[in-house]
DNA sequence: CTCCGTTCTTGACAAACATCAATAACTGAG
DNA sequence: CTCAGTTATTGATGTTTGTCAAGAACGGAG
């Protein structure tokens, strides 16, 4: 069940079969139902995920009820609550897009990790540094593409995530209205 | 000399007096002048910042000679480069945009210190946490907002960045043309 | 199958930004 | 002080997106 997990941490960094046992003992699996929220706006963030199946959408609702998606996180993916282990309310919503299974884990939990395999402390401080790696690749690459750029480069690396996610959602993901997106796409199928 | 270090450190978690001891024999302080490029896209980036003095600038020039400026990193930044520790060649440059002092730090190093002092990784975990968290709060923003809304929020949060830095650079960190900002200037007095 | 709510598309028009080109203001070297 | 190079502004024009409104397509509940 923690083979996912064990897979994607060695795309980054080389696990002994003492870390690998370890990853598998510890983690926690849970199932959520498509529409399931688990987290809400102004809610206090005491878990990290790790996305087994299923797809999550993490988005923000601003001051003119204005919803902005921050990021989808399918297969593979690791979702770190910008808040997560602080004692401020969130500023995200996090929703389930399909029937999930994920991967649980708690500051506590966490703390009890390090203090038992220290280890555990580098594998979390490498993961944390991935994250921040891709987080970062992906705001250079919004400021530097205009929305049809970003839209193809969606159709390019992440093809599937057209089939899983509305439209209206993938606007908002690319910083457009979907009206945009809807006449965007027109075009692009117009010219070839 | 480490003393900004420990000052920034403080405002995210407690350290113990030796742990600020530790810090204030570990840290390496150079100085840079104005205009030094401390990283160029396509060479490998094998150290990381801290500035005390000065102002060092992230940009990406992308397919099209455009130049995007990610970041503005004034006194009390931390900055990592996107491709620190790895062996891949860097998207961004960094460039001194003043006199600089900046603390440096390196993965061999880095893990000299981990070794020495296990503690250290904890530090260095919360440290990319912060930056993690903060990142992902300008992308949200930058999302969020519009150029000019974008424009205001610098005017009242960063102000002295107005001062510091030219203003075809900022354009390009507000992710519009130096035209755009001028006549967004120039709307913004009118009606005042 | 039908109906209702959601999602997507289309149209007309306004607002903002991009582009190209010219000029003005500023800066530092000599 | 003068000149050259950089940085900033202004004007004219085209493209893209936003907005408001209406209608089409889709999907699930009954």
């Amino acid at each position: 069940m923690g083979n996912e997990v064990i897979s994607y941490l060695s795309k980054h960094i080389k696990l002994s079969p003492r870390q690998k046992e370890l990853i598998e003992k510890c983690t926690i699996v849970k199932s959520y139902t498509k529409e399931t929220m688990l987290l809400r706006q102004g809610n206090i963030a005491n878990e990290s995920y790790f996305v087994l199946k299923g797809i999550v959408r993490s988005y923000a609702i601003d001051d003119n009820e204005q919803e902005t998606t921050i990021e989808f996180y399918p297969e593979e993916q690791a979702i770190i609550p910008l808040t997560y282990g602080k004692r401020i309310p969130s500023t995200h919503f996090l929703e389930c897009l399909e029937d999930c299974t994920l991967i649980i884990n708690n500051p506590e939990y966490e703390q009890e990790m390090f203090a038992k395999y220290p280890e555990f402390e580098s594998i979390c401080r490498v993961m944390g540094e991935v994250m921040m790696a891709q987080l970062q690749e992906s705001f250079t690459d919004y400021k530097t593409r205009k929305p049809e750029e970003r839209y193809l480069h969606i159709m390019e690396h992440r093809p599937t995530l057209l089939q899983r996610v509305p439209l209206y959602q993938l606007a908002s993901y690319l910083g457009i209205k979907p009206e945009s997106l809807s006449r965007l796409r027109k075009r692009l199928t117009k010219n070839n």
